[in-house]
DNA sequence: GGATTTGTGTAGATCGGTCTACGTTTGTCT
DNA sequence: AGACAAACGTAGACCGATCTACACAAATCC
């Protein structure tokens, strides 16, 4: 049984390669002066005594090389595209992405933020994240904070979200040149909800939407929260409606939301679409399986993925003015949207 | 605009309380040696000022109190619920999980394994890691290591699977009772495919029962990997064949992979479970999903990976001899299986 | 040709904890 | 009472990098 090889520190390759330790941390982190000779030196020693740089050790000082994403749900596949883009971006200069999943709950997400400020993270993005923009805020002054799907406008941190008021007029559109006059929505109304939250942008676009149509009177707000749980309570509660005031079509808030909905509305013996069309919002992968083929809204989420860690990590290079940036979303027709059967 | 407050560290602490560093690191960590008096005086220092310990540094020479999770596809929501339960699990003894998704290939995963080596968590949790058997008890050694999915035996990690002999064998029991014989599975055929992994032992558990019934001149693996595309194409091959050669039901090896072949048998006209019965394993969210509803076998990912979770602690506490955890599979019938119209 | 600048390399402090070794006090046993 | 052990607390090295300050040599300037 051969005992375990200790890995080489920065003091052998220093030896090996007859130098100091600060020089060989130049030629790691490819800093001002060294020689052209010496980095080949140094570089040789690195490879022949297999070194690789103790990425906890250096965070010690400098660079971690490790950013944060923080997410409260990793069963909305949705996110786990836009973790998979941050990844790409982070990957090619040198980043590792580390994911940390936080249950329900503000105190839970607190902890799950601290928890990667102690392991000196060089930053984070927020997916969807709880709270009001002040604690973000405070939070961006301590460390680069990119927070995707709230929107701007915000001073110490950036965005990175869906035009959620162009989606949602695409949604009303849609429904509406298919006919529809009486169209609900699934709100989420959970009850920390801030300006600039894509619950609230979205309720937001589908109310000037309807009030474009002229069909104000039939703004209608299901409440509840965007989970399957919940769309579930929601399709049931509509289910449950007399006739007579059922809409014809909803605008589901999330896919997760509308596929639960879907779910209660399919037990409850309502066909859709003909009792009733659905659109989602996302595009999440289970809303194109065929017999289902949910009718949503797409944000391109490896894109939006990508273009957090850019702006994260331009960001720790020292930018300090925020930006945000908004992603045009696209109709995707599939089978849960037709005209009212009336 | 207030200056950012610098945190509190170990010295800090010590100074307000009147004690050394080592004792508040005493107090800390509740090693022995701490009268009563020594640690309420620590704690209150530690409250308030506010004193969170940086785990980076902690994990400079002790633990790091981070735990790994190692993944390859965060799209198989499978998987992000074996996340949920180690993470439940972990948090309760003060540990973090935080999790790497690799890119396919097993460049990737050395490199993702790597890095968290080299950010010293205290132990990784693989699920359904490639590569040979070998390289996993090399990692094992190295550091503490659980696997996920992968049947022992081991020496030097413990594995957490689902009994795929049994799971199988409950499918096609189940498909036999309903009058089938020509029964083909999706065969995960990997290039890379080790003894214990799910693959390979589910395959073997179908031949198996396919046997036990008699039926082995049905026996037909219908090559592929684990994916929702490899899934669709393996649909489409079925579909391809001609009416005479195709089987009646179809063991789906994994429920990303049954979806797709259901939905490219749906796309060709070929309705379930009337032309072709089909079940899943592994029960994802999906399938739950009213107009699909895929017959699956479960495995209480939840409970995995709560199993998982311990094993990796009591191993990290100073446990040598490796574990290894059988978890009972249960049918879960649906609508995708139904007795062959003939 | 002396002064200044530029390029290259090093010594040693430093980050914030943990751990070992040891000194001091207190308690227990004969 | 003296010997010995147990309990408690501290000093200071240590983990593996980075970073600041500075020394020295070569190149450039007037």
């Amino acid at each position: 049984m051969t005992e375990q090889l200790k890995r080489a520190t920065i003091s052998d390759v220093a030896e090996h390669a007859g130098v100091s330790r600060a020089a060989v941390s130049k030629v790691l982190r490819n800093a001002y002066g060294v020689s052209p000779a010496m980095r080949t030196k140094v570089e040789e020693s690195m490879t022949l005594l297999n070194y690789r740089p103790l990425a906890l050790a250096r965070g010690m000082r400098g660079n971690s090389y490790t950013l944060g994403v923080f997410l409260v749900d990793l069963s909305n596949t949705f996110f786990s595209v836009l973790a998979e883009g941050i990844r790409d971006v982070a990957e090619e200069l040198g980043y590792q992405v580390l994911i940390g999943q936080a249950r329900q709950g503000l105190d839970a997400q607190q902890k799950l933020i601290e928890a990667m400020i102690d392991r000196r993270m060089d930053g984070l993005v927020l997916i969807a994240p709880f709270g009001p923009n002040d604690e973000l805020e405070k939070l961006g002054r301590t460390i680069p904070v990119v927070v995707l799907g709230r929107h701007g406008p915000a001073k110490y941190f950036d965005t990175v979200a869906s035009d959620d008021i162009a989606g949602s007029a695409l949604i009303v559109d849609h429904l509406v040149s298919l006919g529809h006059e009486r169209i609900s929505m699934l709100a989420n109304t959970q009850p920390d909800s801030e300006p600039g939250m894509p619950q609230t942008v979205r309720r937001h676009g589908y109310d000037l939407a309807m009030e474009k149509h002229g069909l104000s009177q039939w703004i209608d707000h299901v409440p509840g929260r965007w989970g399957t749980e919940s769309g579930l309570e929601a399709g049931r509660s509509l289910a449950a409606r007399p006739l007579a005031q059922r809409p014809s079509a909803l605008h589901g808030g999330a896919d997760v939301a509308a596929l639960g909905a879907y779910t209660a509305l399919f037990e409850a013996g309502i066909h859709i679409p003909d009792d009733m069309s659905i659109v989602g919002y996302d595009n999440i992968p289970a809303t194109g399986l065929p017999p289902i083929g949910l009718s949503t809204v797409d944000q391109s989420g490896v894109q939006m993925g990508r273009q957090a860690a850019e702006l994260l990590l331009s960001r720790i290079e020292g930018r300090t003015e925020s930006e945000h940036v908004l992603v045009s979303p696209r109709l995707i027709v599939r089978k849960t949207s037709a005209p009212p059967r009336r």
